[in-house]
DNA sequence: CAACCCCTTTGATCTGTGTCAACGCCGTTT
DNA sequence: AAACGGCGTTGACACAGATCAAAGGGGTTG
C-alpha cells in the first residue's frame, strides 16, 4: 500500500470548511497538518480497513467515495453508508478498538490519516477541535437515525427518492452539480444501503424516469425535477398507487 | 433498590463500571461527581427532552426505561432506541447544538445530569476520561450499524429474536434474570424500532411462544430457549441449500 | 477488435407483511 | 361493581417488494 508523507497541507485543501473546524489560527492548523502528515492511496476496489482491524486511526477522505459495510455470520451483508471527499471514515473502531465494519474505496482515492491518540492529545489542547470532533460523531448518530427511519417506515421509492437528494446535496455542497451526476455503487450497492434488492432498485430508476422525475442512463443521473422526488418523499397516504389516468 | 443522596455520588453507584471508566483515581471521580451532581426524575410518559430543545447536557440513567424516537413532518415516527440504567442519553444533540429526537420515560426513572461543555472541560484533562467518553459515541454508532442491519435483512421474526436476545444480554450485564423480564414499552413500540406493524408483532410473539422458544403473558416475557431464538437469528433459509461440489 | 463478464433492465409469479376488522383482556375510573 | 379505554390477539385479505428468469448494454481485458 502506497503511503504518502508529503504535507497534508491542511491550510491549503480546498475541504478545510467540510473537515476542520472553522475558528482555528494558523498555528493550530499546523500542529494539525504535522498530525495528519500521511496520505494513503487506494485502488478502486480496495479496502481502507476491515472488520476486526486493530482500531489506530481515522480518516478524512481527500478524493474519493468510498463505502462501509457490516457482515453477519451467515452471510448477509449490509452496506451502511456511502462517504465522500471531506467526511470522515474509521469512527466504528473507537469503541473496541478494532474496526467493526469494512471501508471500501469505490474509485481510486487518497485520504488523509489521522492517528487516533495523537488526535486526542491534540484535541484536548485545543478546545474548538475537541468540540468539531464532538461534533462530528454526533452527526454520525443523527444520520444512522436517519437512515433508521429510512429503512423502518419509508417504501421503495421513497427511499430511492431521499437516497437521491441526499447525494445531490452532499454534491451541491462540494461544488458539483446538484442536477446531474455520476453514481460509483452498483444497484446492488444501493439496495443493500436502502434494504432492497436491486431489481426494485432499478424498477424505482426507471419509474422515477418515466414520471419525468430523473434522467438514468446506467450509472449517470440527471435530476429534472427535485421538486417532485421531495413531493415523492413527503407523500402522506400509504396506498395512492398509480393514477388512474393511464389504465386501459 | 436503595439508591439516594443528593450527591450523585458516583463513587457509591452500583452502576459505576456501566458508566463510567475504569481507572479512575478517587479524585477523579470526586471530580466527576461534582459535575454530575444534579439528577432529576421522570415520570412514565414524560419527556427528558423533545426534538429541537437546546443542548446543554447528556444524561446517566440512573434508573428506569427510557425510549428515543425521531419525528417526521408527514407525522411518520420511528423508534431509534430502548435505553436502560447505566446508558447514556443526549448525544444526538452535541451535533446541532439541539436534539434530533425525543427521549421518553417508559417508567418512573431517575438520570444524573452531565452538563456537556463541563464534560469536555473534564475530559480533556482526564485522558482516561476522554477516552471513555469517544469509546461511548462510538459504541451508539456500532448500535445503530447493527440496527440498520437488522432493519434492513433481517425477516420479521428475526428481528424479534435479535431484539428480545438485546434485551436479555443487557438485563442480565445488569444483574436481572436473563430469562424473564418485564417489557416498558407496548407491542407499536417495539414495532416502531423494528420497523414492523404491531400486529406483526404480536403474530411472531405468539408464534415463538406456540414453538415452546417464550412464555408471553402480556409484557411478561420468559425465555424459554435461548439457542433456539439465536437459531431463528442465524437461519440460513431463503436462499443457500448445501451445494454439491461443482461439475467434475 | 472481439470476447467476456458484470451490471442493468424488464417480465412473471410468489410471499411476507401490511391493512382492515373484530374481539378479548386488563387496569382504572366513577 | 360496572363501564370505559388502552393494549393485545387473531383472522381474512391485499399488496409491495422479493424471487426467479431471461435478455440486453458497456466497459475491461487479452
Amino acid at each position: 500500500m502506497p503511503i504518502h508523507a508529503l504535507k497534508a497541507a491542511c491550510s491549503q485543501c480546498n475541504l478545510q470548511e467540510l473537515c476542520l473546524p472553522l475558528g482555528l489560527t494558523e498555528g493550530e492548523i499546523q500542529r494539525l497538518e504535522t498530525l495528519a502528515s500521511t496520505r494513503r492511496k487506494l485502488k478502486r476496489g480496495h479496502h481502507l480497513y476491515r472488520t476486526g482491524a486493530p482500531f489506530e486511526a481515522i480518516y478524512a477522505i481527500k478524493t474519493g467515495f468510498f463505502k462501509t459495510d457490516v457482515l453477519m455470520e451467515d452471510g448477509r451483508d449490509q452496506v451502511t453508508g456511502f462517504q465522500m471527499a471531506g467526511e470522515i471514515l474509521g469512527m466504528d473502531g473507537i469503541s473496541l478498538e478494532a474496526h467493526s465494519c469494512n471501508a471500501v474505496a469505490l474509485e481510486d482515492s487518497e485520504v488523509c490519516i489521522i492517528p487516533f491518540a495523537q488526535l486526542e492529545q491534540l484535541s484536548s489542547e485545543i478546545r474548538t477541535l475537541q468540540r468539531h470532533f464532538h461534533k462530528v460523531m454526533s452527526r454520525e448518530i443523527v444520520r444512522d437515525h436517519g437512515v433508521m427511519m429510512l429503512l423502518g417506515t419509508m417504501r421503495a421509492e421513497e427511499r430511492l427518492a431521499a437516497f437521491l437528494l441526499n447525494l445531490s446535496q452532499r454534491f451541491t455542497a462540494r461544488g458539483y452539480s446538484s442536477a446531474e451526476f455520476h453514481l460509483r455503487m452498483t444497484r446492488e450497492e444501493i439496495g443493500s444501503y436502502l434494504g432492497l434488492k436491486l431489481e426494485t432498485v432499478s424498477r424505482a430508476f426507471s419509474h422515477f424516469q418515466d414520471s419525468g422525475l430523473i434522467g438514468v442512463q446506467q450509472k449517470h443521473i440527471r435530476i429534472l425535477d427535485s421538486a417532485g422526488l421531495k413531493a415523492v418523499l413527503s407523500r402522506t397516504s400509504p396506498p395512492v398507487a398509480a393514477i388512474p389516468i393511464a389504465a386501459a
